[in-house]
DNA sequence: GGAGCGCTGTATCGTATGTTACGTATTTTG
DNA sequence: CAAAATACGTAACATACGATACAGCGCTCC
């Protein structure tokens, strides 16, 4: 059952020349407005000529544009009037695998930021924004890509920022560069590494600050952490989220970025001109 | 401080003929959407002349009536992208930095799913999991990370799955494997990379079917693309938010070991004996 | 009660908008 | 590799839409 021009969209897209599926993305991407417009703005907003948008339209089965931009607007008048019923994608019956992952990984940042309060995440970001000591970020098998996303945001803020990657001897030659002034970020969820405890304990004794980011069920790092952030993980799925310590590593950056506003301004001021 | 066309209408009606004054009331009992139709539509459901709706349009302080319009529309948009802002969520008091973060973060994740179909999710799933051809992925400079979590997953239940990384000219390189069976996944947010544009344009003309990851401004790389996910990365802080796109990604990854449960559980049974 | 003012609708006009025809480029098929 | 089919854009076209001029009507105020 199609009840909505986006779910027709959905279900005809494929069948669509690349001209019309390029109007088709651009109207969903935006969806409903761009179809309000005019054809011309429209096919100029998709980067395509008047016909193709005529065209994409009345391969949707319409008969001219007026009759598509009031479908449009029926059916945003619809929607207007029961706030409920808001969401454009219908509870997708039938197993849908949108809605109860989408539902688990909100939960779950809820949950994950309910436990985790202002003052926790500000005294995180003064130590990370903090330049008398370099920082060291590594991950596991799965979460190393969140140490390095967070890792190219830190270093274009400031400098001595190192994402430890590669063979596990590689990162452990590093150690004899850490000291009392450093922290060590650390992902590690379930299941934990091995040869991340071990590196982990080794940093502690050097009297490396370690953050950890780790599941609810806190990986045995955290024994060795001055900071431990515990996100939520579960989710309908085979595999845990790190959606919500994915979320908390942005904040951080947010939080980060702005306690070296000054410095930060001036530092990304000067890599713009290099590149 | 009147922020809205309904609020500017409450504050002058009073000083309204009668006739647009009929007007007012007919556009504020079904607001806004009479106001999007033709002029003859709407002046035929207050039971005025055109020449009245356009008198009351002028009144309001509007040069013309497509000017009116665009305003309508405007407000409609921001109205449809901000859902949680207009209704519940005070605005969470002491300027935490936590919570509008967060905030934001989950109204991107809900805007963004809401312009994104089961069906189209289904689609892409369908042909990740496609084992007939090989899945390589990159991405720009802070989402290739993304590129990396995903090629992680991935790898571990289909084989043939490629992260490009490192130097512009490795990647260019690969190209020469690729071919018409063969799915590109590619991460591409503002502010867009050219050499990711090159790259996706030379993988199409090879008959690349390209996935592309990116923000609701739609990269370049979309006119190339096959399939596109639009995520919303607006937040209040420096940088732009990829948490979005990050959780599309564990969904897919989640739809596509789902599809290959059988194929794909051996395979686990037979690294976890490898390890 | 009459004169003046203001509001409203009818009819006309100009134009922006949607539509269509046609030629070129691109892809597909035998 | 050739030929056909399909897709796309340019440009001309028609129409429907918004804008305007003007006349009629009612209301108010002297």
């Amino acid at each position: 059952m199609i009840s909505s021009i986006a779910e027709l969209i959905a279900d005809r897209i494929g069948t669509m020349p690349a001209g019309e599926r390029r109007a088709a993305q651009t109207l969903i991407a935006s969806y409903p407005m761009i179809g309000l417009k005019t054809v011309a703005e429209f096919s100029a907003s998709a980067g395509v000529s008047s016909p193709t948008i005529l065209r994409f339209v009345a391969r949707l089965g319409f008969q001219n544009y007026p009759e598509f931009q009031s479908s449009l607007q029926d059916e945003l008048a619809a929607q207007l009037q029961s706030p409920a019923t808001r969401t454009l994608n219908p509870p997708s019956p039938g197993g849908g695998t949108v809605s109860p992952m989408l539902e688990a990984t909100l939960d779950n940042m809820r949950e994950t930021f309910r436990h985790l309060s202002d003052k926790q995440l500000a005294d995180i970001a003064a130590r990370l924004a903090d330049r008398r000591g370099k920082t060291f970020l590594i991950g596991g098998r799965f979460t190393d890509p969140l140490a390095r996303y967070m890792a190219a945001h830190l270093a274009v803020i400031q400098p001595d920022v190192f994402h430890l990657a590669g063979q596990e001897s590689m990162w452990r030659d590093r150690l004899i560069d850490m000291g009392k002034r450093d922290v060590l970020v650390i992902f590690d969820i379930r299941r934990y590494q091995d040869s991340l405890l071990r590196f982990a304990e080794k940093a502690h004794q050097r009297g490396v600050q370690i953050v950890l980011f780790t599941d609810q069920w806190l990986s045995p790092i955290a024994r060795f952490a001055r900071h431990v952030i515990a996100g939520r993980t579960a989710v309908p799925s085979a595999w845990d989220s790190s959606a919500a310590l994915f979320v908390v590593a942005e904040t951080l950056i947010g939080a980060v970025t702005r306690q070296l506003e000054a410095e930060g301004a001036k530092r990304i001021r000067e890599m713009e001109s290099l590149r």
